[in-house]
DNA sequence: TTGTAAGCGTTATCAC
DNA sequence: GTGATAACGCTTACAA
């Protein structure tokens, strides 16, 4: 590897010049700067970026710290975390913490021996006091994605909104009562209530059961359809794992989907387009959220001291396919 | 963040004794190394990486270079290789090509920049001379996954020997014919064919058809199961994708699974669970694939010079669940 | 066993 | 405009 000195060498100038020419800031003669890139072009000079580094420049390093990447939805958003930082030329560190508490406590201090510009992160408890202390004790900026944490920057998904989102879209479609399936206190839920509430929906008319295991989920479904049976029903569920055992379920009722019912998921999976009826589902805006949580960092990056904590709850979006 | 000849003053040493002290492989007066190391540990001290690796010495990162980190089969040898890693005492710098070739070949470079210690890759085109040739400029070791690379180290799948597993299965579970659905010169269906040949069934039994469309699909398997209606049928397709339209489409002609036919997909995604039947499906071995680059990886590391070249290729396993 | 000195490849601060 | 020179934090001789 060809470094600044050697090219220095080559072209008879200085190697602070050769820097100056290949980072075009400041003035150099055009003859020189012409000679010096020539000869980096031609021997493929790549800065050394732990040299740069270590001089007190940035790195242009980006640390994503994630809790599962083998998860379809993170897969994506750190595939779009890529994209994203690449673009503003960043490149990308990764750590992947398994859920487990001390992995990532130790991956917070890794992070640190490469000196990285700036902290995506998808923590594991983003409230925990343990990680707010991580995060203090490091002197880089960071940002979290997917979820809101306190007092440190973050973007996520206002699943208050998807709830609502999905019950709009629902009653539009002619269902007359409504089914959440998933824990009574989720946020999709309570979004849900209201934006039928808003819309006029009897309370009557809708209701949540949980979800545990398919006989179960069996019987209740059973239950749920002998009654009322004249209404159609629209039923959401908590994700699309979920909706995939509802929709399966449902054929093992004969309860013909779209007819009798519509069924919508959340996180809008590959897997749901492979299912028959292809599964409408709520998407969360990953490329959205990668984009924000990537340029918010570098602004921290590029504008660092103290500033108001910055919260950015983005909206769902509604993939109408074939089972609503 | 405190650096080593902070604790030296603070300590009263001088700051190579404090590089011995934390290296741990020069022998140090055991007084100042207790010293030393409670003032390290009292401060959080970590080292720096950058300085590390620019004085010469290793750097502990290894760059990943993948194709797709959002398909679920590199996701999850994604996590694989970064938890391997990790045990080592690696770091993974991740870039992701998304089969872009001008974007591999960018990364090729950007990789240099930060002097890993070895490459890990799933290239786009295993055996371009590009691509050769970028690696061969390269002054560090490269390990390919997945793939079989040649003149580069590489492990992957044998999936000659994937096609004989499968068809031994299906022969024990009682099918009289075997249909592959992929394309006729896929090494799988090449293995597939020699091990019914082997195992003694009658070429006359054995058939292939592609996969294009869903209706394509439909319109063939109406015809294959018109004819020979008594023999079960064996269907080996070449992904799980692929597979569960099978399942879909068997659903949609009435031929009930396991009864008149089998069905056996190829990649074992979590997907393929979440199906009615549960789809059996050949299992490449992520982990230790993962296990055994990063490790080779590490070898060359650790030894650098000309080895030969070295080729691992491992066994696929079966994982039989209901749907054969 | 420990300290001194040099050097890795940059950027930044000076002079000229 | 351009060239010395110092500095970043570490490891590796070499000296004591």
């Amino acid at each position: 590897m060809i470094t600044m000195a050697e090219i220095a060498k080559l072209t008879h100038v200085s190697q602070p010049t050769v820097s100056r020419v290949l980072n075009g800031n400041t003035k150099v003669a055009p003859e020189i700067s012409e000679r010096v890139l020539a000869c980096a072009r031609e021997h493929n000079y790549q800065l050394n970026a732990l040299a740069k580094g270590l001089q007190g420049s940035k790195t242009q390093l980006m640390g994503v710290l994630l809790t599962d990447i083998s998860n379809g939805f993170f897969a994506e958003l750190a595939k779009q975390i890529e994209m994203e930082a690449r673009k503003k030329g960043y490149s990308i560190i990764l750590f992947n913490s398994r859920y487990h508490l001390e992995l990532e406590q130790e991956y917070m201090n890794v992070v640190r021996r490469y000196h990285v510009d700036g902290i995506l992160a998808v923590p594991i408890r983003e409230n925990s006091a343990e990680w707010a202390e991580s995060v203090k004790g490091l002197d880089v900026p960071v940002v979290v994605a997917t979820r809101h944490a306190k007092g440190i920057d973050s973007v996520y998904l206002d699943h208050d909104g998807a709830g609502e989102l999905v019950a709009g879209h629902l009653l539009e479609r002619g269902y007359g009562r409504f089914l959440f399936i998933g824990r009574s206190y989720d946020a999709k839920y309570i979004g849900f209530r209201r934006g039928l509430d808003k819309l006029g929906v009897d309370g009557r008319f809708i209701s949540s059961i949980e979800f545990h295991n398919d006989e179960q989920l069996l019987q209740d479904l059973d239950g749920y359809f002998q009654m009322d049976g004249k209404l159609r029903a629209g039923i959401f569920a908590y994700n699309d794992i979920c909706a995939i055992h509802v929709l399966d379920i449902l054929r093992r009722l004969n309860v013909p989907v779209t007819e009798r019912c519509g069924v919508i998921g959340f996180d809008n999976t590959e897997i749901g387009a492979y299912m028959n009826p292809k599964l409408s589902s709520v998407s969360q805006p990953i490329s959205r959220m990668a984009a924000e949580a990537v340029n918010r960092l570098i602004y921290r990056i590029e504008n660092p001291g103290t500033h108001p904590v910055w919260n950015r709850s983005l909206q769902a979006e509604l993939s109408v396919k074939d089972s609503s």
